[in-house]
DNA sequence: ATGAAAGCGCTAACAA
DNA sequence: TTGTTAGCGCTTTCAT
């Protein structure tokens, strides 16, 4: 067993033809006189050649990966998106090359540079503040964000986060809620959309939220914060959070405090994580398609590295998916007057 | 802007220096005299050079990248893994490529041979029989596989499935369980090993445990399995499942069919994914340290790449996480008679 | 301490 | 259809 591995010009000698015969017979790119591919073939199964990859890539400039860059891989939103988009990729014969920057803004400008070197194009997926993305545009390499940028005209793809959290509220609201918490992540570029929805629908009924923060977009960190809500001076009716993982946490609190769920109180979260209906009460939420946003992007990405600009910002639609956790409360309008299906909530900030 | 980034030869230019010397520079493999020093430096600053990896690997060989492949990234017990040699990779100077297969026996051996050409070493997650693994040793790549091959002398890291399972089981007979069903993940290379342990245990009883099996690994199997099993003629009081995501599924579907939970059949699983915790009844599983064979794994190939050539096979030890999916019975021998953290079970047919 | 030159394995004109 | 040749951007002896 050799050390090296063989390279086209050993396959060239074995086949006494020559190294640019073998590479256009390994790309494909030419018809060749039967003798001569027989010969090839045959060199390149008895030596095990295999054409390496970044001496190609040296010379075509194109290394057929793609780079990913997510906050953290356990959290099922970003499972999600690294699925969908691993997909496309795989279709389109690119390779994924991820990176977790576990949430840490120190790591992700160096993380991500260094890994814009090694591919083609970078998605992202950063809790950088908007104006400091500037950088990225001297990757000299196609970036496709999550998450709009006001200030840069870079392709992205993100959920309508008001009108999810429009469509939450109402569905709340009509379900008879009057006491309003919302809890959120205030790191999240999402965050403030979700205010926004949820407010502009509980002003409609003269009803307001409390706002709360939580540390971290974890089911640790939805425990952490529900004492201070639950047992607070304002004991909400409706708590929404600002994902699915915080409210399981939530959840889990709520009752090891006393309360019975969700006769209590009311919880509900965004994401739509596949284990929210394994939870008990199971999870009422807005479903914000993470696996069709991955997929998405790498489309983005793909159709951007073929030359085809694509429009810059992708918005899909949330769908409410209503669960165990929001039941009707006494006082609750007839339930034929405004069905959540036929609410028509204006569209926020986020659309043209 | 321009299209093409700087080179080495740009920036030897612009320093009036030679390209080895700008080379030397970077690699910080030598000193330098102030004047030749300060003017790479901003040479280096003014042009926004970068040194090209892929010609860097060319030469030297070695790319600073793993290849990770496995099965499903939407599994947390993966996503764990992910996590835990990531963190490894980046302590260590390595970028993460990943690769899932999705469960598909058939892109496997393409997609991993596609990707250990890119990178120094192979972490391989996979269900392929022992004896076909032969041809990864062909990859001229060091490989650490999870799940110990009895045929071949690869690293690997693996939890001691036999003793989890031998523990989950002895853990249900003390609290009183006699009617056992396990409901195993076939294609899986520990559902054997769990299958044993559960069995020695339950033998050592005069016990024993009837075996069905999931078509996948996923919670929607745990649903679809469920109603043969609960609703057939050996209705047991205690489900013994392949993983969490099953014995989630499963606890979820058992309730929709009218049984109440954990009264009428206690329910385990292994992995301790994160979100068992957050299920009602609360999961009780076997912890197998997902995340530290993640760890252990790159330890391993970063040892093998550093021509340390380490031990073939290592063994984590699994720990129970008792919840309340599994209450004690009627019938339940005294609580200090043989108290689950006493039991001294055999060690099985996986340790030497 | 610095530079000249020879490639790494491959592709892409251009010739034959 | 096949071969010759000139690099891709970088590292690495070996001189100086």
């Amino acid at each position: 067993m050799k050390k090296t591995s063989p390279t086209i010009r050993d396959v060239a000698a074995a086949a006494g033809v020559s190294v640019a015969t073998v590479s256009k017979y390994t790309n494909g790119s030419q018809r060749f006189s039967a003798p001569v591919e027989a010969k090839l073939k045959s060199a390149i199964e008895s030596l095990g050649y295999r054409s390496n990859p970044l001496a190609r890539s040296m010379i075509t400039g194109e290394t057929r990966t793609i780079g990913l860059a997510i906050l953290d891989i356990r959290n099922p939103h970003f499972t999600n998106i690294v699925k969908g988009a691993n997909r496309i990729a795989l279709q389109n014969d690119y390779t994924l090359l991820l990176v977790d920057t576990e949430e840490s803004q120190a790591r992700e400008r160096p993380l991500i540079e260094a890994l814009a070197q090694r591919v083609d194009g970078m998605i992202v997926s950063s809790r950088m503040p908007d104006d400091s993305v500037q950088w990225m545009l001297e990757l000299h390499k196609p970036v496709v964000l999550f998450g709009r940028n006001p200030n840069f005209p870079i392709p992205s793809v993100g959920t309508d986060s008001y009108l999810a959290a429009y469509m939450l509220a109402r569905h709340l609201v009509n379900q008879g809620h009057r006491q309003f918490a919302y809890l959120g992540f205030g790191q999240s570029r999402w965050n403030d959309e979700r205010i926004r929805g949820v407010q502009a629908c509980l002003d409609e009924q003269g009803l307001t939220a409390t706002v709360y923060d939580a540390a971290a977009p974890s089911p640790q960190a939805g425990e952490r914060a529900c004492s201070a809500i639950m047992l607070g001076p304002q004991r909400p009716d409706a708590v929404i959070c600002y994902n699915d993982l915080i409210a399981l946490g939530f959840i889990k609190e709520a009752r090891a405090l006393g309360f019975a769920l969700p006769q209590d109180v009311s919880i509900a979260g965004f994401d739509n994580v596949p284990y929210g209906e394994y939870a008990s009460p199971a999870l009422t939420t807005v479903d914000l398609q993470s696996e069709r946003m991955g997929e998405l992007a790498m489309l983005k990405l793909i159709d951007a590295l073929a030359g085809k600009s694509d429009s810059e910002y992708s918005l899909l639609e949330p769908r409410l998916v209503v669960r165990e956790s929001t039941p009707r409360r006494a006082g609750a309008p007839h339930s034929d007057s405004t069905p959540e299906g036929r609410a028509n909530p204006p569209r926020g900030g986020t659309s043209r």
